[in-house]
DNA sequence: TTGTATGCGTTATCAC
DNA sequence: GTGATAACGCATACAA
């Protein structure tokens, strides 16, 4: 009985039976010959490879992720809007990293809010791990995740749920950090320009500032929400230096806010910067070290952060069942020109 | 004799056949409750949902991807360096038009260079196509793709080989705009600062720029070659405005250059922009809008350039065989504050 | 409408 | 060292 030949849409691949073919050998020993320390006679492994390289032949990723005790290298990557920098810098380190160590990272770009479907749809292949960034954690993913057995690890905030390894910055330190030194250079009337007032490190960083003013004796002018976008910090920081005319120093929740908030006050409302009104973001993103920028910032620390998800992503490769950890990155005040 | 357990290190996920056990009915129809539009029994069909969804089961998107007419749904992106921000902004819309067509990104971050390694590893996968941007376009890739059968599709550059769809703006004209604003401005001293000199978009640019210089009967006063990023543009113009300090306007062959450029000339050098220099960059990222930087330059349209990505992808996908289409997409002047 | 049987391409196990 | 063979988890043609 002849083998049928399928009529695929999917043009052929080359597949290790056909190497096997053309070499003369069995399909395992090409198998072999592809396995780092494989026994496989030295003469023979370099014809195989040979005759491999001239069909084009690539062990198919997906067949050998299928393998009982394999791997599929997959990681999911979730992360916040792109156009926001830090989110972006964060990234470009993360897939580095990752492709590095043999992962390949599949990225979903959240924006605003995490996309379920999206999500639930990706966890469909066998991923090694996902990671958070950005954006609230839906209680689903969470259970999804813990369901399919897929180790979860979420940067940008603690969650304080069994299993989920995350790590975060000291939001509250860091405000405090940016509160200190805007006090340190004489000012008083300070105000918070925030950002999503439901995303936890907002609600640190709000905190933190909150605390740190009152611990200095002062009370805070006045606060906002945002939405860590430029425009987003632009229109609030406009309402804000409105309706309190008297704010002398803008502590904004993040880097690209308080960007927004320096165009608005000095192409709109007139004011100077730093003379007149000093802002401080937080991130640190690349941008702020520019000299026609100078922002003075609370450095959120990406390089260590990144460090910090490639070593709890290689624990939790190594062993699925340890406890989870909690990692709190330190953050630092950069001072530039702004504040 | 008894199905023998194996002692996997990956942690059991649920699969069909647990479904199936559980809801008392073949694999098959477990398989079947989950295809769209095939036959099962209606209330059977929930009873097998139902009983998937209390186990968290999920089928396996790489058995699927395995399977004969499937496809993986995997799509790799090779990127440029995400801190350039056209880059980024770029990444992010392809990431959510992939994903709102059901197909899943693996990106892969090239920098300055694309990294050959990763690029061959990713192709273990059999991915339904592989979209580069930035960067060059080494030999090998497109051989790799092409053995391996899976569609390419180059962004930034149009590249002449047989079955290779690009799309690319027009960066002649581009340039072209770009001197033409210059001089209607009334700039005369005109240089350019160029890119990484083998790059083709560098070297169309570069063309553009000399030859509507030469057709306003006008010479180029200097060129300089830089990497595309704000560093560079940086350190390249502050090399060209010492050595020619008579120069009056700077085409710029990419917006993070053009900002560089602008923050040496004001910040270091003490020129005025746009009163005693003109500076236009190239790409039109989302920063150049912002108040505080109002950067005239020449829109390399995103959304455009997403959109044709997606449609050779969508035509490539469904013929195989077609023939490869290139694409040009126009630029536009952008007037802002700096020319 | 349903269950059985087969193939997808790989790696791992097992005799030889 | 080597080649058959059994998973891996799914989709589907086919028989019932």
């Amino acid at each position: 009985m002849p083998r049928q030949v399928p009529v695929s849409l999917r043009p052929h691949r080359i597949t290790a039976a056909d190497v096997a073919r053309k070499a003369g050998v069995s399909r395992s020993a090409v198998s072999r010959a592809f396995t780092e320390g494989a026994y496989v006679d030295k003469e023979k492994r370099a014809r195989i490879l040979k005759v491999a390289a001239d069909l084009g032949y690539r062990p198919n990723a997906l067949a050998a992720g299928l393998q009982g005790k394999g791997r599929s290298n997959l990681v999911a990557i979730v992360t916040g809007d792109l156009v926001n920098h830090y989110d972006g810098e964060i990234l470009a380190r993360m897939v580095r990293q990752l492709t590095a160590i043999g992962k390949w990272p599949v990225v979903l770009n959240a924006g605003d809010e995490i996309p379920d479907a999206d999500v639930s749809g990706v966890l469909g292949f066998p991923l090694d791990a996902m990671i958070l960034r950005g954006g609230s954690v839906p209680d689903d993913v969470v259970e999804h995740c813990a369901k399919l057995k897929i180790p979860l690890i979420v940067s940008g905030r603690i969650l304080d749920r069994p299993g989920i390894d995350s790590v975060c910055c000291d939001n509250e330190r860091g405000s405090a950090l940016a509160v200190e030194a805007l006090i340190a250079r004489g000012r008083r009337r300070i105000a918070y320009l925030g950002g999503q007032a439901d995303l936890t490190s907002d609600r640190e960083r709000r905190k933190g500032f909150l605390d740190a003013v009152q611990a200095a004796g002062l009370s805070p002018v006045a606060q906002a929400d945002g939405d860590y976008s430029f425009d987003g910090g632009l229109a609030s920081a406009r309402a804000l230096l409105t309706a309190h005319p008297e704010i002398d120093a803008l502590f904004c929740a993040n880097d690209a806010m308080a960007l927004g908030a320096q165009a608005v006050a000095t192409c709109e409302l007139g004011r100077t910067v730093p003379e007149s009104l000093s802002i401080v973001g937080f991130d640190d993103i690349a941008m702020a070290r520019w000299p026609t920028i100078a922002l003075s910032t609370i450095r959120n620390d990406m390089d260590m952060t990144v460090t910090q998800i490639m070593r709890l992503l290689a624990a939790r490769l190594d062993d699925p069942d340890a406890p989870p950890q909690t990692v709190r990155t330190e953050p630092e005040f950069i001072a530039r020109g702004t504040h």
